[in-house]
DNA sequence: TGCCCGATTAACT
DNA sequence: GTTAATCGGGCAA
């Protein structure tokens, strides 16, 4: 039976965290499955939302590590964070993507969408397949609804630059498996030195 | 109060 | 590759 992770897994550093977050499963009343990738903000980046401190929207940013950050992404999608680091850093891991393994025919009815790799391939169809909404803000994650379990085996973790942002956007602060179907989008492929 | 813009997605050409 | 949809947050005035 894997491991549940405790709110300790989540007071290190977001690159820690979130590389460590690859392969271990992530379920919303059940339905979820393998976190494939994920980025990290940190609150010294200028992409954070709590960059320029603390907010009426990021104010679960700023609180205790272990608890969902969820905030609404161009006024029409929600995306899913874990609060990181020690209390007041105000850092945080967004799950972009997810390998579907559990409740796969609610997913699939959620999203209007049959094509399994689609279903939680990106920060807005997550929520939308896992049905998380703002009303999960400031939720703990280690207790239900969530659930949110650690990787059993070894996994290939890759990083690159970060998707969607114009800000700090030369940062290598995104986290994916190597190799996974499921990624929102390809990593960039390693290139040669000239 | 007004204005700009975003950690996105789907449907186009 | 390009663009519309859609709206709250954050900052200037």
């Amino acid at each position: 039976m894997p491991k549940r992770l405790s709110r300790a897994f989540f007071s290190r550093s977001v690159h820690e965290v979130a590389p460590d977050l690859i392969g271990a499963t992530l379920l919303v009343n059940g339905v979820g499955g393998r976190l494939v990738e994920v980025e990290a903000y940190h609150h010294t980046d200028p992409a954070a939302h709590s960059f320029r401190g603390p907010t009426p929207r990021n104010t679960v940013m700023f609180g205790p590590p272990g608890y969902a950050y969820v905030y609404r992404s161009y006024g029409i999608h929600w995306c899913l964070n874990f609060v990181c680091e020690p209390i007041g850093s105000a850092s945080a891991v967004l799950v972009r993507a997810i390998e579907p393994t559990a409740g796969l025919a609610a997913m699939r009815r959620r999203r209007d969408l049959a094509e399994v790799r689609l279903l939680c391939s990106g920060p807005g169809r997550v929520c939308e397949a896992l049905r998380i909404t703002g009303a999960h803000c400031g939720l703990p994650l280690d207790a239900p609804p969530f659930e949110i379990f650690a990787r059993t085996g070894p996994v290939g973790v890759v990083a690159g630059p970060r998707i969607g942002i114009t800000k700090a956007a030369d940062l290598p602060w995104r986290y994916g498996e190597k190799g996974s179907r499921f990624l929102s989008k390809p990593f960039p492929v390693a290139k040669r030195s000239a």
